[in-house]
DNA sequence: CAATAGTCTATAAAATAAGTAGACTTTTAT
DNA sequence: ATAAAAGTCTACTTATTTTATAGACTATTG
């Protein structure tokens, strides 16, 4: 499951997709549209741009914004930012691997079911982007 | 991400799948083999007993063991038994599904691209079998 | 220079996961 | 019968992660 935290995070990203164009939208708004805790919000923009993916303006008229076209941004680029590893199992992440304590990776069967689960999903979430978290 | 317990699990129906038809299996056993801590397998192996697919023996010659054959029980099945959802999200999850607070599901972008790697997920673990998680 | 709005540091509360201890029950073999 | 084996149950404890908040600080604008 994602955590809380992603899922917000996907949710502001989508919002801010809607307003791509038009300037930085305040975290407060973005925090009432999407129902999120402020100071949580914070923190997950803050860490969304320290990503590269948003830029932010401080002082009247500022606000975030995102940097590149949300058709360029994909949601598993967004998902790793903030929640870390797509894959089931530490074995079989790509980007964050961790190696099995007692199971050998080629003959683990459990490693391979999880290799084939990974990139199905991979699939996918590589091919969505923020253009398609956009309310209609 | 699956839980460590979701993972002993895993690898406990793994050894157990291996020694179908050969009778009960210590937990002690398991334990060693796999490496998982006794008394924390025991709860694990008790979960999986009371959700259908393993039975026990007490006493001398006791033991868990797999009630059908490997083949007849899927990843899907072994993780939600003791892992919970394998969806993203939990509106989106098929047996622990939870509404969302503050989205209509019939034009969620996101809530579309979790149902389509709900799915792809769920084409292969309930594909897979235990069968698959036997050591060789 | 005052108001606005993001940033940083620090911490706290809540939830979940992981693991342990020990008494209890059932079964088997002697 | 009874002792040993082996799973079961109840109740904690500890650790980790998640979620959230407070408040001072900095940059920008008019």
């Amino acid at each position: 499951m994602l955590s809380k935290k992603t899922q917000y995070a996907l949710k502001a990203l989508g919002y801010l997709a809607g307003k791509f164009g038009e300037g930085p939208v305040l975290i407060s708004e973005i925090s009432k549209k999407k129902k999120i805790p402020i100071k949580f919000l914070e923190t997950i923009l803050l860490e969304l741009k320290q990503g590269g993916i948003l830029e932010s303006k401080k002082g009247k008229g500022g606000g975030y914004y995102l940097l590149q076209s949300p058709k360029k941004i994909t949601l598993a680029k967004a998902i790793r930012l903030v929640g870390g590893p797509i894959a089931l199992i530490p074995c079989v992440s790509l980007n964050f691997y961790e190696k099995c304590k007692d199971c050998d990776e080629a003959t683990c069967g459990l490693n391979k079911a999880m290799v084939q689960t990974r990139d199905a999903t991979l699939k996918i979430l590589e091919k969505k982007t923020l253009e398609e978290l956009i309310d209609r």
